[in-house]
DNA sequence: CATGAATGAGAATTCATTCAT
DNA sequence: AATGAATGAATTCTCATTCAT
């Protein structure tokens, strides 16, 4: 009835994250078609075979990857979001945490960014199903719910809060990306204030 | 105007292309892995081996594909900014260029989104190579130039340009891409209005 | 004598044998360029893709199992020449060994006789690349430093030993291939008596 | 009636020349299996399709190329053997016109040496089919048929013609193949003194 | 006649998945 | 439970041959 667990959860629990980590470096790496399960169980440590026991195949086990992975940076977000304060100081948080989420989990990146592609490819056989595109599109909806009502507060200027979100969502995660790419990044919290401002006040000189 | 090319080679560059439409197609309808060179073949309307006469292996073929794809956005982008005018008009023509280019290339959409993965995947063994990322990248400092003298100008805020750009590119995209799932998005030139607004005029009430 | 090897390691090596067996089986049979992988697979009774377990590819196997064949050859007519005696002896039970051999390996004369071919072949694309030709120039030289050795004994007349080592290698060759070819070839011993009697005698009548 | 031939036997001719030449030293060059056709036409200076006009396939091209060359140092070898004279002055011109033969057609050696190898591969499919193993047969018939006639004359002690003429032919083939690799290979009268008196002499010291 | 672009059967190679140990 | 050798379907690529121009 706790939440004590047996020793053999324990383990199986730990298999399963070393795999899911091992895939998400090696995805990271070679890409998502180029990574194969033989790569993924040698940087796991574990044999091929031993993947199939905690995963259906190669589709459930890239699924399963991404959406542990999104809900991880889900919980940062919240959290970050929790702490209250105007729309000003609640979206500066996300994307500070967004930004030292990503710092420590640069090689996740690429994956992230496939994530947010369309799904609707119907009969694509192999590699890649539907995958969590789902939970991409979940978050958006929490953020733009969030927009929705900043602008019943009159913080945020009427618009559609769905398309503001993207615009926001897409316009820090071009730099996180720039971030990843770059030797010497500036200070996290210089690039915080630049999108932040750039979002919030525009650009324009009136 | 003379420079009329032979027959051959009008031949030559309508197998190239109906080749390369054929891979956007396919590619785009059943992903990047699980496009086969059998498929794409079949979409062209061409044996397997006629493609190999043009292009050297699939690398090569998906290569140029994108880069063929991309010079043709550049084009169209190019003339809207040609257009003149203050940095808002030019900006606004700029997206009204992108959302109607992949009004119609929506099939290419799909393929144009993984282009802007970082590269670094050194040992990346087979598909989906270097590709083009060089010509994205291009692409985003030509817009930063751009905010550069819009700067000098006056017209917008001193700020990393580079990181503007990312920032106005992508915000764009999202949109783009949004349009793209919607069964029915709303007019364009609405679009068009909300991200040049957003993106200049900031969503702060003040 | 200790040594031992693991159960993997005989299991490995046995794998390795049966599949270069079927090789050399299949090619004598088909011819070089013939023998597919397939083909080869069959014969071995495995998978196409088990091959690629132990051989890098079809080229590494072919060249492996020529290496093998011919290390086989050797140590056979080492072991010959080892009985010592004079040159005749040693030159005779070495032709003997010879002919033995291929009594018991006439599948895998024709792979022999390609082996002797020059390389220079630089750009050979695929098949057939560099091969064994080293292992069969090798064997030669030992056996001109054996003629070497028997001329500053007096027991053959002063000449070039290369060139002497390869009339007598090919002239022993040419009857060894004719003895494949032939329904019911004379006794072995006769023909060594030939071919003894004709390299070290000559064929003139003085 | 009479040997004029006309304007378009003429052309045919030259062209199946040209494409047998070409057709030597590509097979030459890149060994019997990776010669392609479209090699093969590029050396020659015509177009593939072409070389179907005069050969029904591939099989054909190699096996009548390998037929006229057989032909010519047939022809060379003949007319040695017509100058009369002891059998020892006869098998000296024999050996000298076939060094000279292969010091002019260097690159048709590798040819040669294909040649000898045994038919009998019953199901060979591809390339290098039945080809002129036959005419090698017929040219060491002749051979033999002189030794023999050499043995009536109590020239040549009695033995087996056709297993004398094997010997002595492959030897010869020995010291020519060893030429074709040398640097610097010796006068070539040096070298047919050398197969002259090691085989007719022998090399043991009585 | 000559051409060479197009073809497609067939060969090599890869890799997700299974299963005996 | 874990292993990893073996599998074979699926894929890329080659090249002899054809045929419309």
């Amino acid at each position: 009835m706790a939440a004590s667990k047996s020793k053999e959860e324990v383990v199986q629990e730990f298999r399963i994250q070393s795999i899911q980590e091992a895939a998400m470096r090696v995805i990271a790496r070679k890409g998502m078609s180029a990574a194969t399960m033989a790569d993924i169980a040698g940087e796991a440590g574990v044999a091929k075979g031993t993947i199939y026991l905690y995963f259906r195949d190669r589709d459930e086990l890239v699924e399963k990857t991404f959406e542990t992975a999104i809900g991880e940076l889900r919980k940062i977000v919240d959290e970050a979001l929790a702490r209250g304060g105007t729309f000003r100081e609640r979206f500066r948080n996300m994307v500070a945490a967004e930004l030292a989420f990503f710092r420590e989990n640069a090689e996740f990146f690429r994956l992230y960014i496939s994530l947010r592609m369309p799904e609707g490819n119907a009969a694509q056989q192999r590699r890649q199903k539907r995958h969590c595109e789902p939970k991409y599109r979940a978050r958006l909806d929490a953020f733009a719910e969030m927009l929705n009502e900043a602008m019943e507060r009159g913080e945020v200027r009427q618009s559609d809060p769905r398309r503001l979100a993207l615009i926001l969502k897409e316009g820090t995660m071009a730099i996180i990306l720039e971030r990843l790419h770059e030797e010497a990044p500036p200070p996290e919290n210089d690039d915080v204030e630049l999108i932040v401002s750039t979002l919030l006040d525009g650009i324009a000189i009136r």
